[in-house]
DNA sequence: CGGTGCTATTGAGCGATGCTCAATAAGACT
DNA sequence: AGTCTTATTGAGCATCGCTCAATAGCACCG
């Protein structure tokens, strides 16, 4: 037992390490919240040293910037399958939106709920959130937005992952309620917001 | 400057280094995201040895937990005036919740955004929320809610919180306006969720 | 005023964690 | 076979949360 075998090292394509990292990443996210995430486990998780690690993130916070990066754009292509320019249908934005977080709500949870402004994470899921609002802006078929309903729209979506993450935990009510309830805010929320601006 | 001054040791009331030591953690708060204040630092603060800090509380998160409740206790009080049972005016509430954020909103974000569900915070934070949901349903004069009305109200807190952090932040429009975009949208927003019911 | 007990207060130290640095060795290319 | 690049590692450091045994204010009692 004291003897280690000596394990014959074996050199890795370095984007291939990046990407299994980060797919180690992604998947310890839903079982624990990001604070109690140790470089030491992610390390033995993919069978290499804490060293190595620091060989391709230099920090643990680049690390996970990477990892909050890549889930931001699998969730972006849950609620806009039809792409980056062309506009979806708000049904399917919606409904695309409640089955991601359905699916994936402790990881959703673990990447966008817990940062605070000042944070290093605030940044990196603003960024996703940013591009959240433009897709939505599009489907709503907005071209010019007063500073007002971006405003409103961004904090519908604070709205929209409480309520989806509720929903999703403790099922208050039927789901096409929910689903109902989303988009009749949305509108309600856009035309107070741009109301306003008259 | 090797010598330390011996520095008589001085004891104090227990209930009144509480006191301090929670102030000193809501202080520290509006300067920087939890994850980022050391044990050390708020001893330090205090002119006490971390020892001391765990005689008083066992933990870092029992430390913390007394704090984002006070913070909790504050925000109660400036929200609704009134008191714990009668209602307030929805105008009032509206008004004292975007108040409290204007002058306090780095203390507010860095207590109740910052945190995931598993997360030790999340718990604490959660107790605030559901008294202002209450407080809310006594002010709207809804007796018996259903889930989903609550679970509504309760992400309308989440729109809330960031439509007023952001408006203090980069101020997007007139204040009026976010007072009346924040009114609008709840009546809106339990209205869909309780006509979802029948 | 002196002794006694309670406990507020402390320093030394431990394990874990994020991170650094110099050294090793796998594999590609002559 | 020899050389060069760089993926990979072990040893070690500073900080952080936390424990434990010891010290010393201060109140109370005689």
């Amino acid at each position: 037992m004291g003897t280690t075998t000596p394990q014959r090292r074996q050199r890795h394509d370095p984007v291939e390490r990046r990407k299994q990292l980060i797919g180690i990443g992604l998947q310890m996210l839903t079982e624990r919240p990001l604070h109690e995430i140790t470089v030491d486990a992610v390390a033995a998780q993919a069978g290499i040293s804490r060293t190595l690690l620091f060989h391709y993130f230099p920090t643990k916070q680049d690390f996970y910037a990477e990892v909050v990066r890549a889930a931001g754009r699998r969730m972006l292509r849950a609620a806009f399958p039809a792409g980056r320019d062309s506009p979806s249908e708000l049904d399917d934005v919606t409904d695309g939106y409640l089955s991601f977080i359905e699916r994936r709500h402790e990881l959703y949870t673990g990447l966008f709920r817990g940062t605070a402004p000042g944070d290093w994470l605030h940044d990196i899921a603003q960024e996703t959130r940013t591009q959240m609002v433009d897709q939505l802006l599009l489907t709503l078929g907005i071209q010019r937005p007063a500073p007002m309903v971006r405003a409103a729209i961004g904090a519908w979506l604070s709205f929209a992952e409480e309520l989806c993450l509720d929903w999703a935990a403790h099922r208050p009510g039927n789901r096409d309620r929910v689903l109902a309830l989303l988009r009749g805010s949305l509108r309600n929320v856009v035309e107070l917001a741009d109301g306003d601006s008259n």
